[in-house]
This record gives structure tokens, sequence and C-alpha cells, in this order.
DNA sequence: CCCGAACCTGAGCAAGCGCTTAGGGCGTGG
DNA sequence: CCACGCCCTAAGCGCTTGCTCAGGTTCGGG
């Protein structure tokens, strides 16, 4: 396999969603539900912008929850991916720490768009579909949580409430996705960098 | 006047909202808006809360939208006050801000329904009305970056990006609307106590 | 006792919603 | 050349939405 023939389904977004007519609707999707929310977004308007008739939406997708389902549970991997990825890299707890911060600041800036109906519409989902998605969530508190309680066992934390401290970590990252705007003066790494920055010096131990 | 008089207008929540007809819609429209979303709910879900025909909603606000901006507003201008207050108690910058974030996010957490719908619904709004609630955060925003540049000047703090720290200060609070619960096991002062401490660690000087 | 204002309801309208269905073009294997 | 399966559209169905309106109830002042 070339990187050629790779290419959709690793470097393009959403390249893993196929045929071509259910990603461009997806992708479609996403736009419109991260411009207006779920519930503020129709079907037609879906359509509209994949070029499409409001009746094509449903040869590729049962309902507009499972276009919804879809958008949430990839996006959550590829969250999940990055933040794992980036915990396993940079040596010390310090290290890890900052290079989890850092990525996964980076993608909910970048990808604001995805990130933005990806925490903030869990709740139209249907009870079975929250439910599975609230599971990957925890895995990501899992390892912000264990990379604290090793700095902690080390001595190079100082964190009085790691449970707390994990939540406010998460939480700050997480709402980058919220007041990120493409327009505005900082571009996805600075921010990933200022962030990595603050979150040290929060847990830090002083010397 | 006397404090049993005053007692509407001062203790209760909303009181300042009258008749009594109006305020009952707009707590039943808040308690909705909070676990549903603007969109996702109906006036007539909002008149059934508050023991009414859909009708009577109409008698009182000119429209759906007009019940958000009032809540909105009054919501927006309870948070502001709060926050202005706490930062003119605590002497120091370090006491200022740590006043300043534990008054901000114990008004989050325990008034979390109301700070949901007033953070997360902005964009329902009219263009005029949200223009005009934008203008009530910059002030939040100029509050927080008050005490922060005080702090830098009296070598208090080590703020390399004053800008960057204040947004994520403000992030960090308001994002405790979001994942805040009644069922959990923090107390909003007990939140406020952790973050205030988060916060200070963010932006002291090391000695 | 009655009047008028304030407040509320039952019934319902026009519009827009999610979704379905019947049918048409089009590329491919035989 | 046909027949089949895939993908799409035009039209529209049943329902819910935000909102309206004519009519009834309640209540303080004259």
């Amino acid at each position: 396999m070339t990187a050629a023939q790779d290419a959709t389904a690793e470097d393009v977004p959403w390249g893993e969603v196929a045929p071509e007519a259910a990603r461009k609707l997806l992708v479609a999707a996403v736009e419109a539900f991260a411009e207006q929310g779920y519930h503020a977004t129709t079907t037609r308007d879906i359509a509209g912008r994949a070029g499409m008739s409001p009746a094509a939406l449903y040869i590729h997708y049962k309902t507009k929850e499972e276009l919804l389902h879809r958008i949430s549970r990839i996006g959550h991997d590829k969250a999940l991916e990055v933040l794992s990825a980036a915990s396993g890299r940079g040596g010390s707890p310090g290290g890890r720490l900052a290079e989890a911060v850092r990525s996964f600041v980076r993608w909910h800036a970048g990808r604001h768009d995805t990130a933005r109906v990806v925490q903030y519409e869990l709740d139209a989902l249907s009870e079975e579909h929250r439910a599975e998605i609230m599971a990957l969530r925890r895995r990501s508190d899992a390892v912000v949580r264990g990379i604290l309680r090793d700095g902690v066992e080390s001595g190079e934390f100082d964190v009085p409430d790691v449970s707390g401290t994990t939540l406010a970590v998460l939480s700050l990252c997480i709402d980058v996705a919220r007041w990120f705007n493409v327009q505005g003066r900082r571009t996805p790494e600075e921010v990933g960098e200022l962030y990595a920055d603050l979150v040290l010096r929060m847990v830090s131990a002083r010397p």
C-alpha cells in the first residue's frame, strides 16, 4: 500500500468515512452542528451544504441522531488517541503532562468545530449512545489522573486533590473548543504551549 | 422598608422579576433550558412546568427569545456583580485573585442551571441581544486582567502572557457550569476553594 | 352592584420539522 | 443490447413548532 493510496484514510479529516457522499454529508453536519448546535440544524440544511437533496441523507444514515453519533464516536476516538499517544512521550511525569496538555489542546483548537460538537452536544444523543461516549471520556480522565498520580509518587508534583485537579485540567483543555476562534491572534500551537505551561505550574512542587 | 418586604427582591432567586406569573415562567424556562438547551425546549414545556397554558407565556414575553434574553441579561449582571465585588476584597493581588475565583466559581457551581443557560446558549440570541451580553463579558474579562496586571507590577505574579492567562482563568471558572453536578461529592464552596488555589499557583512568582 | 382592566385559557393557524416513498438516471456484467 | 443494483431526487405525509385570538374569569375602585 503506497502513501498515496493511504491518503484518504490517514491524512484527510474524516477520511475513514465512505463512500464519498456519506463523508460529504458528515462534514457538512459537523460544520452545521458546530455553528448552530444540533437542535437548531435541520436535515435540509445539512443536505444543502453537501449539495444534495434532503432524502439523500437517509440513504447513508438512518436518522439525524445517527449522524451525530458517528461524529461523536469518531471524534472522541481521535481525541483519546491523541491524548494517549502524548501521555506516552515526554519521559518524566512533568514532561508527559506537558505533552498531553499540549497535544490535547492543539486538537481542541485546531479541530474546534469537531470538538465543539463532540463535547457540547452529548445530551442530544440517545441513552445508549451517550453511555458509549461517556465510557470513552472516563478513559481520558484515567490518562490524566494516572500522570498526576505518578508525579505525586515521584515527588515531582504537589497535588493535594488528584481527582479535582484532573477534572480542572481536562475542563481547561476541553473549554478551548468553546472560545477558540480561527480569526483570533493565537494559533493552536501557541495555545497548547501556553496551557502546557499553566498546567505544569498548577501541579509542580516548589523546590 | 423592612427585611421581610425586601425578601422577594433581594434573597429569592429571580425575585427581581414581577409579576409572580412572569417569574414562575422564567424559573421554569431556566430549568428547561439548562436541562435540554434552548432549541430543544418548547414553549409548551415551559408553560407546563409553570402550571400554565402555552398562551400565558405570550402575555408576559413577546417571544421565546425574549425569555432567553431576560435570563441571560439578569444572570450576567449577577455574575459580573459577584466577580466585581470579590475583586475589591482581599487586599493584595494574590488575595484579590483568590477571592475573585472563589466567588465566581461558587456562583457557577451553586447556580449552575442559570450559569449553563447564560454561558452556553448565547448564540440562540438575536444579533443585538448577543452584542449587549458580549459587552458584559468584556467587563468580566477586564476585572481579571486588571488583577493580573497589578500582580505583575508588584512582582507578586509571574505571568508572561496576561491576555492568554486571563482567558484561561475565566474559561476554567465558566466551564464549572458544564460539569458541576449537585449529586457529586463536592460542594460549590469546596470547588471554589480548590480552584482559587490552582489559579494562584498558575500565576504566582517562585520565591 | 357594576364596570373596566389585568390576566389567563381553549382552540387553532401557518410554517417548518424529520423522515418516507415512488420513480428516474447511470454504470457494469452478461 | 438488456437487466440489474446503486444512488439520487421530487414530492409529500404526519406531526410539532412558535405564536395568535376570541372569549371567559377575577378583582379593586366608584
